[in-house]
DNA sequence: GACACAATCCGGACCGTGGTCCGCTTTGCA
DNA sequence: TGCAAAGCGGACCACGGTCCGGATTGTGTC
């Protein structure tokens, strides 16, 4: 089964490698096996790094985590981080990969609602709310694994979401510019917004369910 | 006249000054005179900093331009600079101040469809067009100066777009959570998105105006 | 199996930049 | 003219990210 992981094969990675292709579609989309053939010491390294990263998260909070913290923590040098994951957004992303590589293969091929056999806008609603569900769980992470605002619509999950959002969009509503209207959808399932309404603004997890269902069900014009 | 700049009164200055209330509505918004009689030199200085900084981002673009750099060029310290502008993102917005303020004089109180007087359909789709157009015309600045995710909903210029948004949807789509679907209309003004589709999908400008209409028409339920 | 050699990876010294701090100067008011 | 408040500025710090000489790995050869 294949996944669109957080991360490419190798970040800082040769110039435009041949690419095998296989299926052009889910290629493009950034589908691939996430650990690709390592040297030993590099996966073992990279297996440490994970676990370190991860321990640091949870006892002080995302963002007050340092790189070289990370590292020392593994018992490694700081350039093995880098090397591994690029940057900090990438090391923090990897730290998502588990929780992300679920909620897509619940969507692309998991049961109905959510996978495929429901109607168009049953599922979309399903996404929502899944995704949501998802985005609650670790949000403080997944604030701080935000990517700087240019790179944020080229990430692999954004982008994974995104195809699929639009390939519902286009069946439930055909006469929409579905490609930007799943833009806009997705910015409703944004982990800022959603830390802002929840966080600051104190709304409950049901509103906003509430109002993507409410969103689905104008942008297609159907009613649940 | 009362606008909403980029800058609070004094960005990192007392804990809860008295605030003198005037309009809640308006004072909550962040909307005040910009410069509250600064000192002559700091008033200087903000001046010199400014043109400086305005004169760097012209000539080398916004994110190649380093605070140091701006306060060298005002003859400045670097202190002076944060003290001022509380951050990079600050001074960055500070540059777009009057462009911003331009818009929300013509959205608060110009001429109809932008202006009070039309439907408020009409000015939904109005005020997509003029910010769309806004956010174009220096889109790159604009991008260099979005605040970390936590802060982008915040910050004086959404809060007020949100608040005006939020009123005309009101009474154009009464029965929905405007609140949040503000959020999500204005998602689509978004100049990392902006960005995003113009000079890395390569969409036209037109294509984002008719979707910003085509989404004001499916979420109202009216059509122009 | 032993060996040699190339590709890969390691790690910590190094750099640039955003942001802070505090002793000194300027300003404006009484 | 004196004095408090406001402002100044550059030394200083932390952290993300880069770089390259040296160590590891794995593979083809005998």
């Amino acid at each position: 089964m294949l996944y669109a992981g957080f991360m490419s094969a190798a970040p800082p990675s040769a110039p435009t490698p041949p690419e095998p292709v296989d299926s052009p579609q889910l290629v493009q989309l950034g589908l691939d096996a996430d650990e690709p053939c390592l040297r030993a010491d590099a996966a073992r390294n990279r297996a440490r790094l994970l676990e370190a990263a991860a321990g640091l998260v949870a006892a002080h909070g995302a963002d007050a985590v340092t790189m070289e913290e990370v590292a020392a923590a593994a018992g490694v040098g700081k350039g093995t981080v880098f090397r591994r994951f690029g940057d900090r957004t990438g090391l923090l992303m990897a730290l998502l990969d588990h929780g992300e590589k679920k909620l897509q293969a619940a969507f692309l091929s998991g049961p109905p609602p959510l996978g495929p056999g429901a109607p168009p806008a049953e599922r979309l609603r399903a996404f929502g709310r899944a995704a949501l569900h998802r985005t609650v769980e670790d949000l403080e992470l997944q604030l701080a694994a935000q990517p700087d605002p240019g790179r944020r619509f080229t990430v692999p999950p954004y982008r994974v979401r995104h195809h699929h959002v639009a390939m519902l969009l286009r069946q439930a509503a055909p006469d929409a510019d579905c490609e930007l209207l799943t833009h806009t959808l997705l910015a409703q399932l944004d982990p800022a917004l959603v830390h802002h309404l929840i966080h600051q603004c104190g709304m409950p997890r049901q509103r906003l369910e509430d109002a993507w269902t409410d969103l689905v069900d104008r942008v297609t014009g159907t009613t649940a």
